[in-house]
DNA sequence: AATTGTATCAAACAATCGTTTAATTTTGCC
DNA sequence: GGCAAAATTAAACGATTGTTTGATACAATT
């Protein structure tokens, strides 16, 4: 699918909203209203409400697979350098996305079988897929362990910066950053995070305990 | 506060409801019809649907306070066996209360200044201050290092044990875990996320690296 | 038995919801 | 410039929303 300059629009206010009120706390006229265009031309490109944000689903995860794929391939990096590397992109892209993953999240936790369920799936078995293979690598170079729970490290990975990135403002006044820009905070915070996890992983994958 | 069985038993279906669909698409009448009663009652006893939640909120959140406290003062408890003990508690109340949680992370994900909003922010300074007096009472005794963030230690716990709950299904699939029982899965999967902070925990916070 | 406050109900309220219609304007093409 | 397709619009559609009303039933108190 390729979208034209007002179907963007309306996307990407859509995706604000949405991360903002909720899906259903959001109505369609808001999303015309914000975007500046007519209500009817949302059913007219979109069809409906619900189409709209499976437009915006496949939309944000077109321009994801790539990056991914080329990182395993980088045969002059180590399996560990391999897995920072994916921690970093993937904080990254969270940070950067911030209002589409908070959606990614609400989403999911609905158990409804949505169409958006289904590609959430899919990019999840995806990412497994890259992470397995990295693991593997490591194993079979003896320089990981052979007892990693892969999905659990995921989880950790996921979570942790989803719940931080959340969390920020909480963050920000009990480490007395008020007097940062948000751009350096985010900054900061970013690579907090991403430190943080990178210490994880090295601490579960390797041998040094 | 206390309620009276009707007034239960409507929250506890709003909470059902609330978490499988969102706040903003179940209505006032899809409670009411699950939980039996005339629509008329929700008004009639909380005056609104976002006085509902918040009465679900308050609900929940009077009977998590003393746990906490009384854990504090056993002194026959090293800091990380109290530490492992928080995580244990916290694991195993988003478990059981797994509905409540949800809705409590979808709201915290919307940045308006509601009322949920400010509950849940005390509740998080009161867990913080708990996390902060044991963590200070290990690093007075030599057996916890000084520079921990507590604040990102609790983006770990609280992020990987949501995510990992959330992402139950596929750790199930992943796993080839089919063969278990509901219950037994839980179970495991519990002890797994319960053992994974843990062992996080530890690497941070005490000297052995 | 009368009275009082609470509980319950079907019905109605106005507002808003997502979506469609039908008419009009704009655009690209010969 | 004429014409067909696409884009845009205001208005209307019926359904559903959260909430209120007013009547009735129940309970406890005097």
């Amino acid at each position: 699918m390729s979208y034209n300059e007002k179907q963007v629009q309306i996307m990407e206010t859509a995706e604000e909203l949405f991360a903002m009120n909720g899906f259903g706390s959001t109505s369609v006229r808001q999303i015309a209203d914000k975007a500046g265009v007519n209500l009817a031309m949302i059913s007219y490109y979109f069809g409906s409400k619900e189409k709209l944000i499976e437009a915006l689903v496949d939309y944000r995860m077109s321009h994801v697979r790539l990056t991914l794929e080329s990182l395993l391939k980088d045969d002059s990096l180590t399996p560990l350098q391999k897995m920072n590397l994916l921690v970093t992109e993937y904080v990254d892209r969270i940070v950067q996305r911030h209002h589409f993953y908070k959606i990614m999240v609400t989403e999911h936790m609905l158990d409804k079988n949505s169409e958006i369920t289904v590609k959430l799936l899919k990019m999840k078995q995806r990412n497994t897929e890259v992470l397995q293979q990295i693991l593997s690598e490591g194993q079979q170079k003896k320089m990981f362990r052979k007892d990693v729970d892969i999905v659990m490290l995921m989880s950790v990975m996921v979570g942790t910066s989803n719940h931080a990135l959340v969390n920020r403002e909480f963050y920000r006044a009990y480490h007395k950053l008020e007097h940062l820009s948000e751009d350096e905070f985010i900054t900061l915070l970013k690579q907090r995070v991403t430190e943080e996890i990178k210490a994880i992983f090295k601490a579960q994958l390797t041998y040094e305990g």
